[in-house]
DNA sequence: ACTGGCACTCTGTCTGCGGGAGTGCCAAGT
DNA sequence: ACTTGGCACTCCCGCAGACAGAGTGCCAGT
């Protein structure tokens, strides 16, 4: 049994009304707020055949009905009109993201512009290093013996690590390390630059090679095998809004996800096409998110896309509104790193 | 009517027991758990005159005794004896935090230990710059009228600003400009410096004025002025921990007051002596922490201050226990720093 | 194919009713 | 002057029963 055009209007409505009473949608309620042209008795019928294909589903008898993440999903994908921002909200965004003085001031301007727009928890990732390109690599002499290295990516990312050497090594020699290293290295993608490492060590004078493979291996482990993604929360207040009623009773999940970094970027981080991506409930394939759903999109300066960002709410949420905002929010902070 | 050792003695029973049951404590198990010598009638009386004296309440009429702030505040200045820390969680502090790469990743190591051993929301603040000392600034040309100002300072932050020029300036000046700045500064306490800075552009060729004075602004700006304090926050999955029985219903405004920087800062930030305090609902003047409760304390290397860490609790806490963990952990992060 | 009608089911709420825990007070004992 | 056992009292909590309301499924009629 196919679905008509009738029962997917039906199925829509009872994604709307749900998402904004948060209770269970009765027919009789559904044909007094929808003009269907119909009476309860047929939307009723409509119904039971969405139970069955697996839309909806009632709490218990003689409740009205829910729909499932099946619903939202179909919801999502063929009923849900893209809902436009107001100038409000345009302007909000503008307002907020206008003044930032850092990556890391817009890092955390727009994870906090996400989840005001949205009430819901907000997540950006940071430019990411594999998908950035050395601008230029400093070598700053601590002491004789240590050195801080700074790395400036294209991307606005700055990342340091201090690097013991095995052999005091004077200033001049310094500066001619960070000549060579900045040589072979600066313009090339990070991901490129292992075997670039290597032969920086190869082709280095006896006398300083030992240094060399020091810093080298500072260099991979720390900036490019390990590669060091970072984030940003903000909004987790929002996940009582709605009481205790979205997730099934305890945030205590939810809450024990966000803090697990590997699970945010699992979450956020598939950067691959540049479309808004949706998981809903049990898609995100993580337990402790049954409950939840992730709308996440990629941003980037023009077209590339340098990281990840999105919010997480309940299954029951506004999915145009949300869409919406997250790709909008996107487009702008892409927007905003390619000015620099 | 003062209160004798004995009433002393049932507060404190009342306390333990109430933290460790999280139900209200009544006279008759109150005498069967620890060995008072006197009935429960007796204890009864003494339940009456600490419940006069604003030191226990009962929820209702009937129903057991639970410390009131004023008692718990009593427990924690007299009554609690310090609980040293097993070896297990000594051993487990050493382990987390050898083999930290980076100060990001001690304060990030620090925070997560400190939230999983005292199983409650930990904070901690990065070495506050306002208490930091120039160890370097580093000048790093990104274009011929953009760059980089990075700062090193001697707790092991590192901060960058991007500094747009208003005049080209060749690759030469900014090596002379670097030297300058150096030299006036690096070893300076950055509270000290604003007087420096003017000075530098006071001394300044005609011909770079403008550039160094554009330098000098950004500097002031961004890293004297809005001294910039950093904080990393972690485990508020444990806030429900204990059901939504502490906090009143609800996490809402635990959660919001943790959004908030400036708050936080409130909340560990005075670090004036080096002793551990302690503050117990009401005590932190913020309304929305009316239930909860903040152990906080300073690190840094040797006897010196450099930044703030605690936990926030429900006001029902084990105190001697969070006390001695935070105590512990601030003194081995203070190590650790040392070393560098 | 749609609709009105009807019986049915289930929830949520309110009520009333012990059981239990704990208190306050009092009179007696040391 | 404390301390103690006894006792009446209060109030919470849990449970069972009743009831209204909402919503459904089904059926017969158009």
């Amino acid at each position: 049994m196919s679905l008509d055009d009738r029962k997917l209007e039906v199925l829509r409505a009872i994604v709307e009304d749900y998402v904004e009473t948060q209770e269970p949608v009765g027919s009789k309620s559904l044909v007094e707020r929808h003009a269907l042209g119909v009476s309860p008795a047929t939307v009723r019928n409509d119904m039971a055949v969405l139970e069955e294909e697996g839309y909806i589903r009632q709490p218990h008898t003689s409740a009205g009905r829910v729909p499932t993440d099946a619903g939202y999903r179909l919801f999502v994908d063929r009923l849900s009109k893209v809902k436009p921002l107001t100038p409000a909200e345009r302007r909000a965004i503008e307002r907020f993201l206008i003044g930032a003085v850092d990556l890391d001031d817009v890092v955390h301007r727009t994870v906090r512009l996400l989840a005001q727009l949205t009430r819901q928890v907000a997540v950006v990732q940071y430019p990411s290093l594999a998908r950035s390109s050395v601008r230029h690599l400093e070598l700053v002499p601590i002491s004789t013996t240590r050195l801080m290295l700074v790395m400036i990516a294209d991307t606005g990312r700055v990342e340091q690590r201090l690097v013991e050497l095995p052999e005091p090594v004077p200033a001049d020699d310094v500066t001619d390390l960070r000549r060579r290293v900045n040589e072979k290295l600066a313009g090339q993608r990070l991901a490129d630059t292992p075997p670039l490492v290597q032969g920086l060590v190869d082709d280095c004078s006896p006398g300083h090679r030992a240094t060399m493979a020091c810093l080298a291996s500072v260099l991979l482990e720390t900036l490019v095998e390990r590669s060091e993604e970072r984030l940003a929360l903000a909004g987790t207040a929002n996940l009582t809004r709605g009481g205790v009623l979205d997730f099934q009773g305890t945030l205590r999940p939810v809450l024990e996800a966000l803090e697990e970094e590997v699970i945010l970027l699992k979450l956020i981080g598939d950067l691959e096409p540049s479309k808004t991506r949706v998981r809903i409930g049990d898609e995100n394939q993580i337990d402790n998110l049954r409950s939840a759903s992730v709308v996440s999109t990629g941003y980037g300066p023009g077209a590339t896309i340098v990281g990840g960002l999105g919010v997480l709410g309940p299954t029951r949420m506004d999915y145009p509104g949300t869409i919406a905002t997250v790709r909008a929010v996107a487009r702008y902070v892409g927007d905003l790193l390619a000015q620099n």
